[in-house]
DNA sequence: ACAGCCATGTAACTCGTTACATGATTAC
DNA sequence: GTAATCATGTAACGAGTTACATGGCTGT
């Protein structure tokens, strides 16, 4: 980060960069369906905030089209900016709050059950969210294969979040296995 | 959370549920060498000004030895406490902040050349950060078998982390495969 | 008529970070 | 002697959340 905006920010003002002009409410919608599987969803109020800043910086426009809502659209300074961004700035390693993974830590104070049951409870929130993520994935087919295909990246991107799921599912049930063979 | 202490205090309590007493400092490394990898690295100054609070609550007890350092030790209260938690508390699904896959989401922002070694730079980083984690693997090792093993649930959730980050190797160097394929 | 979605924002607050400050002890 | 590690804290700030407030429009 350093010099500029917070990551969020960015990551906002990039999903401005498929082709289209969105309201608040719309770009809230967008950040749900792909932002949060790898990094955020800010809420809602967070989302005006962040356009009004973007805004004062000149990095996007907004147009009020009398009597509906307001529409905001990457500028050319922040499609500059954007890019200067991704080749400049230095990436972090991912960071993961795990809260299953963190219990599991402690499973020496918890009951065994209450462990077996937690992983299991956390192999149905994977299958909801590896579903989410799958019905995404699904609406970014229709351009598959087209010469100027917009949604390329997203799709692989995509499909990295269901192959993470899926090796988490795994490795849940692995680690199901073990209890149980250990226990008795 | 809701009615209580962050998580990541409780994540500190946890760390002294292990038999011993720290000073605030090893109790730092001992969030390094653990939480670093599912959940976070809390700031020196953090981790003092938490156990400020949990012995506010009278969950850890702090003991000055004179011309030492001051020991924290969990107490009963902070036991019975942190075991309700574990118990009682909702688990929220793991987040992650993916600064790799967020770019890679606007790769049609990028050169195809920079993108492969954005993901090349991050293989790099996964294999040292595996290597992190297999050195704190390997020094749980001394105690398997063990009747009473302590390291029992941390050697798992390494386990669980060293497999998640051999997936997610295998799954980048599958992307920079369809990458390659695709560009020329 | 009422529910649910669309639309926008402010205010208070929490978590956690960086910067700053200090000083003792240990290793080379 | 001087660098690294051990040890402890305060202060300022930033990022993001929840709660609150408001109101139109749409479907049943």
């Amino acid at each position: 980060m350093s010099q500029g905006l917070p990551t969020t920010s960015y990551a906002l003002l990039g999903l401005l960069t498929f082709g289209d002009e969105l309201t608040g409410y719309e770009l809230k919608q967008r950040a749900d369906s792909t932002l949060r599987f790898y990094w955020v969803s800010p809420a809602m109020s967070q989302v005006y905030t962040e356009l009004a800043r973007l805004s004062d910086h000149g990095l996007v426009s907004a147009e009020q089209e009398p009597g509906g809502p307001t529409r905001y659209r990457i500028t050319p300074a922040g499609r500059r900016d954007l890019t200067r961004w991704l080749a400049d700035e230095p990436i972090d390693f991912p960071a993961l709050k795990h809260p299953v993974a963190l219990r599991l830590l402690l499973g020496h104070l918890m009951e065994p059950a209450a462990v077996e049951a937690m992983l299991e409870g956390y192999l149905g929130d994977l299958d909801r969210r590896r579903q989410d993520l799958q019905r995404v994935h699904d609406g970014l087919e229709a351009t598959r294969g087209d010469p100027q295909d917009p949604f390329r990246f997203p799709r692989l991107v995509a499909d990295w979040g269901l192959e993470y799921y899926a090796g988490e599912r795994r490795m849940v049930r692995e680690l199901l296995r073990r209890l149980r063979n250990a226990a008795p």
